[in-house]
DNA sequence: ACAGCCATGTAACTTGTTACATGATTTT
DNA sequence: AAAATCATGTAACAAGTTACATGGCTGT
């Protein structure tokens, strides 16, 4: 939903035509996530389709420009004035993984471990670097710099994470986490329950 | 893609039909996410048709098994052998936003940061709670922990880094960041360019 | 003329997700 | 008999993403 809500809250500002909105986009973010021109319409289209925009006439230039209309701005508001809905639903996808190759009594999470480890290390290196190499006082640079920043801080929990990972697993027996497919094939209707947790 | 992985990985270990799978990834990831049964029919359709598993005969029950091909199991092996790619394109919700909205001028980041460090705040809370409710040896309690261990670590870290980001925006004068959309409409290709910058 | 970029658009596809239909079996 | 659960499946959709077609303008 991300890069259809920044659309549509730039639009908030004023008509755009799609190239603007690239552009724009690429700005405030920092040209991290370089946005392929083609999504720029299909979203366009469908924020028109779900009568948040509207379509324009074509200046002399040929540029089509989109305007938002009012449902389009209260959604804006709506998105401002909301919380990222973060871990309700939300899958970790390295997590996830751990998760279920620690469970593989053949998988060793161990290795797993390692190896991400050494990934997400030159990872946050890279990021760190870059961070150290662009000195930019232009509101550009600014907004740049906070999303590397975001990076980083989320590389450096990730870090944390794969050690406190580790430890855990290092205080149990070998492969205390190994699961084995539940052997026992359930009759219809009646098959064996593993204890549920509820957590939201 | 952690879904269809996660499937594949576990009919690495054998033969499963679908709900036995969604029980097997419940157990495995400690019930955090819910998994829609249908979600597990269309996966496995897919990876049938991507030649990662086969559809085996119906046992006496009814139930229908899935068992995975070699090119399934090389597939698995290769995804445990391989760091999860985070950063790359991977777009982070909460940094879009939260730049694109300190860039516009009508929108009040400052809002939008305190409004998120709240929710992110009592996400925490919740969590740590259910962590200490929890105490389970259990090979299913220990998977679960560890998936909200890694749900604290993120949290941890979105709230350093809101703080980080407020802390940086109060150091700039008033809405240093806001960015009005480049009025200077280009002639057709020939417009101004702003720097680009090259992170990867 | 040609290469390169700007600009709009279209078609196809991926993963994730939900809603719904259908039936069997077990518990109450 | 009714409710609940297990079980398989189908159809549709959302958002993201890419590849491609087409044409205009500009600089060499």
């Amino acid at each position: 939903m991300s890069v259809r809500q920044s659309l549509l809250a730039i639009l908030a500002q004023g008509p755009c035509y799609g190239h603007q909105l690239r552009h724009e986009f690429d700005r405030r973010t920092g040209s991290v996530w370089p946005l392929n021109v083609g999504q720029i319409y299909n979203t366009l289209e469908r924020l028109e389709r779900d009568g948040l925009v509207e379509r324009g006439a074509a200046d002399p230039h040929g540029h089509v420009y989109w305007q938002i209309t009012d449902i389009g701005a209260s959604e804006v508001d709506r998105w401002l004035a909301s919380p990222v809905a973060r871990s309700q639903t939300t899958r970790d996808e390295l997590a996830i993984k751990l998760a279920v190759s620690a469970t593989l009594p053949g998988a060793d999470a161990t290795r797993v471990i390692a190896t991400q480890r050494a990934a997400s290390e030159k990872h946050l290196g890279e990021l760190t670097a870059a961070r150290e190499a662009r000195e930019d006082d232009s509101p550009q640079g600014l907004a740049w710099s906070l999303v590397i920043d975001s990076m980083i801080f989320t590389a450096q929990a990730e870090l944390r994470w794969l050690d406190h990972v580790q430890t855990r697993l290092a205080q149990h027996p070998q492969h205390a986490l190994a699961l084995e497919l539940a052997s026992e094939r359930p009759k219809r209707g009646r098959p064996a329950r593993a204890g549920a947790a509820a957590l939201v």
